[in-house]
RNA sequence: GGCCCCUUGGUCAAGCGGUUAAGACGCAGCCCUCUCAAGGCUGAAUCAUGGGUUCGAUUCCCGUAGGGGUCACCA
């Protein structure tokens, strides 16, 4: 028997390799056109770093007028989850992050290079494998798990290098004959990739994110077809990136160490190796010292964390963009109101190692964003946001939405937009005191300076009998609280006050807050003509006469 | 432990043999101001370490330390 046969009995009715080259054939792309992919297992929500890559993916692809796929990695059963697909989806969707090609839904795809769910290409790896062991490259290996964990445990307590290589690759050797007859009286087995490489000597690689990198070749016979018939990721990454015709590898850099097994298995298969680019870890900083972020302990691994907080999808896209390109920065401050697509993303302004998420830049970067937004936009996302995570906030903005708007647009809309909101959650506390039923819920009135509940009420008494009228402008409103301090002996200018204080009760500052915590509640409110103005002239009457006779 | 990668203020970072070592977030102070959010100005704060190479090293080389990643029929 030779190896042509042993093929033929492992997989007897896999096609010719020749088939697949000639389904998918390469892509007829302009010159410089970057063919890439996200390739995710459906095992969850999606990790920040998932995330990250995806952004890149995206942008590269869409820059040089390529192809960004999205591709299904789903050869481990065991670990998939209800709806994982759509989840990876629809997490993208939630960043702008749409496929040219690839899995479009649970169980839709579009493109030519498919099927893109790894579960449905077993025929394409199989066929694959069978040239590879028809080639001697390849071979049937039926060591148990329980050999294995020996084989394993063996070379510890030598303290040598561990793994299924030279000497300790068991069945590496094993004459086909012998084989073949495993095989006919039903031993299970696997198929491994017979290496050629050897430990001792080095290769050289150059990746468009890290450099230079050098290591020893790799000589493991690892597995490419699992006893389920389907491939390990290994395997799949070099047949399915090959003939997706994928030209840029962008991942995380937990994979730089299995780049010797990679590069040849692509030379082994004939294949040209696509140029890899590996993305530095995002990190968390737990008590001064860094740590892989991790789903299980940090929250905002998860991209849900994000849609939870209503932190809006811009501005986590542009966080990650500023910590992992130095050249974003830079070019943001030049074009502050260029959308972040026509950001051009160069790969060797990429951060080497790996950054600390920090929150608090992140809702700076938020807050910016933000301000740069419309009251329309605010209240549609607020109102999203709302729907899903806060019932009371949704009927608020529902029941008043001409008004909510209003309120939403104090201080917006100008050269210097108002920037006190860095996520959708943070706007009920902001506006909640502009409507009537939450105020009226309020009892803790912030007075600050003047705190005496007679020289309050004597002093807003004074104001709405004698000064207010909502239809001043700013500048007589203003005049007519100076007014009213000088009045009642307060200061009409901060200024006076503090040359003299001892002239003055106060001054028209304290009057000032006086009105304004009888109004909001709050010492510390956006402007408040604004605020009176969107209140109205009834509320505002309403709202004091009842503070003077409750208190 | 083997292999690989990384190391500039608290954090993100620019730098690529000669610089007063940018900038951003955060922090502190001041200014502006009816409060706040902003905005303006100012300030504190960094080249892990030891050797080389060089007239000169943050920058190049080697070692050390520290950090990270990886060593599955998981991706």
């Amino acid at each position: 028997m030779d190896f042509n046969e042993l093929a033929d009995l492992i997989f007897p009715n896999a096609k010719e390799v020749a088939y697949y080259e000639e389904k998918y054939p390469e892509r007829n792309l302009p010159e410089g056109a970057m063919v890439t992919r996200f390739a995710p297992s459906p095992t969850g929500f999606i990790h920040i770093g998932g995330l990250f890559g995806s952004i890149i993916d995206r942008k590269l692809a869409q820059q040089s007028n390529g192809v960004f796929i999205l591709r299904i990695e789903d050869t481990d059963q065991k670990r998939e989850i209800e709806n994982g697909v759509s989840q990876i989806v629809d997490g993208l969707k939630d960043f702008d992050i749409i496929p040219d090609e690839g899995v479009v839904s649970e169980n839709k795809e579009i493109g030519d290079y498919g099927p893109y769910k790894q579960s449905e290409r077993k025929d394409i790896y199989q066929a694959y494998a069978k040239s590879l062991i028809k080639q001697g490259l390849a071979y049937p290996c039926f060591c148990t798990p329980e050999e294995l964990e020996e084989i394993r445990a063996k070379q510890e307590a030598a303290k040598i290098r561990p793994g299924y290589y030279g000497v300790w690759a068991k069945y590496r050797t094993l004459p086909i004959d012998e084989a073949a007859e495993k095989i006919k009286n039903g031993e299970k087995y696997i198929i491994r990739f017979k290496s050629q490489g050897r430990e001792d000597r080095r290769i050289k690689h150059k990746d468009s994110i890290k450099g230079n990198i050098e290591f020893p070749e790799n000589d493991q016979d690892i597995v490419i077809i699992k006893a389920d018939g389907l491939p390990t990721y290994h395997f799949a990454h070099a047949v399915d990136d090959h003939l997706m015709r994928v030209t840029h590898v962008i991942r995380g850099d937990e994979w730089v160490s299995s780049l010797p097994l990679h590069l040849e298995l692509f030379r082994a298969l004939g294949f040209r190796p696509p140029k890899y680019a590996h993305t530095a870890t995002i990190m968390k900083d737990e008590n001064g010292s860094k740590r892989k972020i991790s789903k299980r302990k940090d929250p905002e691994a998860a991209v849900s964390f994000y849609h939870e907080q209503g932190i809006p999808a811009d501005a986590v896209v542009e966080y990650l963009l500023n910590i992992a390109n130095s050249s974003f920065e830079p070019w943001r401050r030049a074009n502050p109101d260029k959308v972040i697509s026509e950001f051009e993303l160069q790969l060797n302004k990429m951060s080497v190692s790996g950054a600390v998420f920090d929150m608090v830049k992140l809702l700076d970067v938020s807050k910016n964003v933000i301000s740069k937004y419309n009251a329309e936009k605010i209240y549609d996302e607020t109102l999203k946001w709302a729907s899903k995570y806060d019932k009371e906030l949704e009927k608020l903005l529902n029941d008043n939405k001409e008004y909510s708007i209003k309120v939403l647009n104090i201080e917006r809309g100008k050269a210097k937009p108002r920037k006190d909101i860095s996520k959708w959650s943070d706007v009920k506390e902001i506006i909640s005191y502009m409507y009537e039923e939450e105020y009226n819920k309020m009892e803790n009135f912030e007075f600050q300076k003047i705190d005496n509940i007679e020289e309050i009420k004597d002093l807003l008494n004074s104001y709405i009998e004698n000064y207010f009228d909502i239809n001043d402008d700013k500048e007589k409103w203003f005049n007519k609280i100076k007014n009213l301090s000088e009045n009642k002996g307060y200061a009409r200018e901060v200024k006076e006050y503090k040359q003299a204080p001892e002239k003055y009760k106060g001054h028209v500052g304290d009057v000032s807050t006086v009105i304004r915590v009888t109004l909001t509640t709050k010492h510390n409110t956006p402007d408040l003509y604004e605020i009176m103005q969107v209140l109205g002239k009834e509320t505002v009457i309403d709202r004091i006469t009842k503070f003077i006779q409750n208190r």
